[in-house]
Parts: structure tokens; C-alpha cells; sequence
RNA sequence: GGAGGGGUGGCCGAGCGGACGAAGGCGCGGCGCUGGAAACGCCGUGUGCCCGAUUUCCGGGCACCGAGGGUUCGAAUCCCUCCCCCUCCGCCA
């Protein structure tokens, strides 16, 4: 949620901004600006005439216990309390519908980052490692997987339906390799392993900015009035929600592994085949919750952190640097971490490292004492360490061989009893 | 699912129609005491919003005692609905 405050004073430089997401967020930011106006105005009249009602109330009580009763009194408060109950309505219609709308406005984007309407504006930092050549034509994982007996999409979907997958044998092991093996790594660097539930309430995604706005895009239990989570993301930021931490306490690092549950509505179509894009999947997440001016170190520091994994596995990757128009709804700043996928012939989105400044803490009220006794929002941080099926899937492609079997990466071996290679069934 | 108990400030905990933003304690900050410290004594210490003069400091108002409604001139206190937590019983990985 954006700081009212921000709009009210710097409103043309805060619609500019927020512009720059797509011209159908200014025109909610007008709208705000307005209600605003309007919200102030009649606050002022209604918190007057309460005045005036609280005052009058403790002289009647006053005049009554010294047994005077005063007729004229009493009419004149039930006069003010009727005027002042059509006043609060309308003060309470006011607020909701600019509370709602206040909900759904994006983060405004860090002046750093790039303007863009899509993806294709993102901007290339830096790159890792080189794709490897292959003297054969590489298969895409799902065909891997399949050949080697480690994927089960037919499966998956005799179940759930499509957008689901069953692991088997070395596929279920190497899942849960993988997650050990990045909880690790994470715990190394001192990030506080956490374990969360994975049904929240309707005011926790709201804390992350899920709701009100991307319904449509989760999983719900209707009877209990839960949903379930679409990452980590959303439990561990929302722990500390409602609190005042100690300065001292922060910075806060955790990681957590979940699976993830996105009804994918709207992507009918894509990435249909493989591990790519599921209904269900799984991931470790790394959340920071920090001080304001240390949160864009923080960023950086995070994003190494999940490159970290990639380099351990040998796997080829690029940092992009999202553009205005590609950035999620809550993060102020995005670095994407993208695997080379030989089957795509390009680099894909493995994890996403963002900076979400005040923006989430401000809807869970999220904040620090400093020195000087002041309440201070802090500014929280999330990434993925990584996307663990989608690690799989770069796995199988970048470590195929001409015969179908797949190398397991040196880091992983420990995780699987010193395996080397996946072999297709029967050999 | 059944029966009971409870949600009050950073924490513990009292209050159960007006003098209550709320006793007392802990914690924290300041001062005193001390060679220094502990102990002790004194003072201060919630959050959000609005308005005003204003860099900061400040002053005024409104709201907040789990949430939302109601009764009343007046609600932390009475009534209703909901949510959450705890204990016991049942069921269960």
C-alpha cells in the first residue's frame, strides 16, 4: 500500500510513477486522490461535532447527578447525534471505497528502475557460466523425465488434472535433494529456517499484496475461509505482521520450503509441457525484513545469495533487471535469476529477488523501534532460492547426455548417496 | 464435535456504566543516591488519524481495552453476532 501521505503531497510525481506501470493505475491514483479530499473534509466536520457531543454529554451527566434534570439538553444532543449519524456514514463509505482502492495500486517502482511495458524491456545484468554445446540434439526434460521413469505427467494428471505431476523413484529423491541442499546452503549464510503453514487467512495475503486484487489467481477453501499459499513468500513475511521489533533485531533473514498453489488462471496455453509452470510446486523461499536504508544492500546481497545456488549446481544463468511494466504488484525493484533451458534455446525465469520497500509492511503493519523511539515501517524482501522443479527441469536439460541418462551435479551427490548419473530404466 | 474459561498498553495484570487511555508491577529512558555499581528513591514512557502555528520541538481534537453491531445523555464495563486463544472430553495423523 502506498503512503496516502506520498499521494496527498507529491501527487503528479506519484502518478507519473505509478504511470509507468500502465496508464490504468494513474487514473486509480486521481480517484484516490480524490476520496482523500472528500475523506478529510468530512472527518473534520464529524470529529468537531463528537467534540461538541462528548462536552455536552458530561454536563448532562453532571447537571442529572445533582438531580436536575435538563429537558432542553437532552433534545439538543439527540439533534447533534442525528446530524452526526448521516455524516458518518457517509465518512464510512468514503473510507472503505478509498481503502480499497488504495489496496489495489501497485508499488510505485525505485527511479532506478528501467521503464518498459513488458518483459522484452527487461535489462540484462550480468550472465554466468556458459550453456553448454551438445553434439546431439538436447530433449526437452519432460521427454528426460519420462525416459528415465522420474516424471509421471499422465499420472499427474489422471489424478488432478493438467497443470500436475507425479515424481517417482529418483525424480521424488532428487526433489527432496534439492530442497535439503538449498536449505543448507541458506542456513550457511544465516538465514533462519522456518516452517509454515500452508492454508492462511484472507488478511495475510492481503499483508502481501495477493488481496484483494489477485484473487482469481489462488486456491481457496471455501468452508474455512482459507487459501492456500502461492509461496513462502506470504507465511514468513506475514510472522512478524502487528508487531514492533526491536532495532536490534534487524536485520531478519529466513528461508522457508513449501510447496506453491496458483491456479494459473489467465495462462491457458503456456508451458503446457513439463515442470514449467504447475499448479503445485515446490520452493524454497529467503525473506529479509529490514531497515529502510539498508533494505537495497539487502537486495543485492539476496540476490547473490540465490545465484549462489545456481553456481553451486553449475547451471547457467543471467540476472535480469525487470522493467516498470514487468514488475510485480508489491515490489518496488526486481532482479530475475534466468536458467539456460537448452529445450527453449534460452535463458527462463528460476527465480525472482525483489525489494518491496514499505509497501507490504505498511498493509501488516510491520514496524521497528529506532533509537529515537520512533515507529518505523520496515521494508521487506523476498526471493526465490530457488524454484525447486524448475531447478529440476534446467538439471535434466543442461546435464543430458547423448544416450538419455543425466549427470548429477557434484554439489547434489551427497544429497543422493554419491549418485553420478540417472540412467534410463533398464540399463 | 461436546463442556467450560478467556482475549485490556512492549510484557504481566486490575478495572466490570461517567472522575479510565485505563491502577499496580515488569521492562525501558532520565535524574538522584554511590568512589563506581547493585539495591533504593523521584520523574517520564501506548498507537493511529485529523487540524493549527511550525524544519525538529509543540498545541488542540477524534478514535482505539479481539472484530462488528446495539442499549444509553454517556460503554473497557451491559446486550447481540462473529473471530481467535486456552483447558477438559470425544475423534484422529
Amino acid at each position: 500500500m502506498l503512503d496516502i501521505k506520498l499521494i496527498r503531497k507529491h501527487y503528479e510525481e506519484v502518478r507519473r510513477r505509478i504511470a509507468t506501470r500502465g496508464e490504468e493505475y494513474a487514473k486509480l491514483v486521481d480517484r484516490v486522490y480524490e476520496l482523500d479530499r472528500r475523506k478529510r473534509e468530512l472527518q473534520k466536520e464529524v470529529e468537531n461535532l463528537r467534540a461538541l457531543l462528548n462536552r455536552k454529554s458530561k454536563e448532562y451527566g453532571r447537571l442529572k447527578r445533582e438531580g436536575k434534570e435538563d429537558e432542553t439538553l437532552k433534545e439538543e444532543l439527540a439533534k447533534i447525534k442525528e446530524t452526526l449519524k448521516g455524516l458518518e456514514e457517509e465518512l464510512k463509505r468514503v473510507e472503505e471505497e478509498l481503502n480499497d482502492l488504495l489496496l489495489r495500486i501497485p508499488n510505485l517502482p525505485h527511479p532506478s528502475v528501467p521503464i518498459g511495458e513488458d518483459e522484452n524491456d527487461n535489462v540484462e545484468v550480468r550472465r554466468w557460466g556458459e550453456p553448454p554445446k551438445f553434439d546431439f540434439e538436447p530433449k526437452p526434460h519432460w521427454e528426460l523425465g519420462e525416459r528415465l521413469g522420474i516424471l509421471d505427467f499422465e499420472r499427474g494428471a489422471k489424478l488432478s488434472g493438467s497443470r500436475f505431476v507425479v515424481k517417482r523413484g529418483l525424480g521424488a529423491r532428487l526433489v527432496r535433494a534439492l530442497i535439503n541442499f538449498m536449505l543448507d546452503l541458506h542456513g550457511e549464510r544465516g538465514y533462519v529456517e522456518i516452517y509454515v503453514p500452508h492454508l492462511v487467512k484472507p488478511e495475510i495475503l492481503v499483508g502481501t499484496g495477493q488481496l484483494p486484487k489477485f484473487e482469481e489467481d489462488l486456491f481457496k477453501c471455501e468452508r474455512d475461509n482459507l487459501y492456500l499459499i502461492p509461496t513462502a513468500e506470504v507465511p514468513l513475511t506475514n510472522l512478524h505482521r502487528e508487531e514492533i521489533l526491536k532495532e536490534e533485531d534487524l536485520p531478519i533473514y529466513y528461508t522457508a520450503y513449501t510447496p506453491c498453489y496458483r491456479r494459473e488462471a489467465g495462462s491457458y496455453g503456456r508451458d503446457i509441457k513439463g515442470l514449467i509452470r504447475l499448479h503445485q510446486f515446490d520452493k524454497v523461499e529467503l525473506v529479509k525484513i529490514t531497515k529502510p536504508e539498508e533494505s537495497y544492500e539487502e537486495l543485492e546481497k539476496l540476490v547473490a545469495d540465490a545465484e549462489r545456488v545456481l553456481q553451486e549446481l553449475e547451471l547457467p544463468y543471467r540476472v535480469v533487471e525487470l522493467c516498470t511494466g514487468d514488475l510485480g504488484f508489491s515490489a518496488a525493484k526486481t532482479y530475475d535469476l534466468e536458467v539456460w533451458m537448452p529445450s527453449y534455446n534460452r535463458y527462463r525465469e528460476i527465480s525472482s529477488c525483489s525489494n518491496c520497500e514499505d509497501f507490504q509492511a505498511r498493509r501488516m503493519k510491520l514496524r521497528y523501534k529506532s533509537k529515537e523511539g520512533k515507529n518505523i515501517l520496515c521494508h521487506t524482501l523476498n526471493g526465490s532460492g530457488l524454484a525447486v522443479g524448475r531447478t529440476l527441469a534446467a538439471i535434466l536439460e543442461n546435464y543430458q547426455q547423448e544416450d538419455g541418462s543425466v549427470v548429477i551435479p557434484k554439489a547434489l551427490r551427497p544429497y543422493l548417496g554419491g549418485l553420478e548419473v540417472i540412467k534410463p530404466q533398464g540399463e
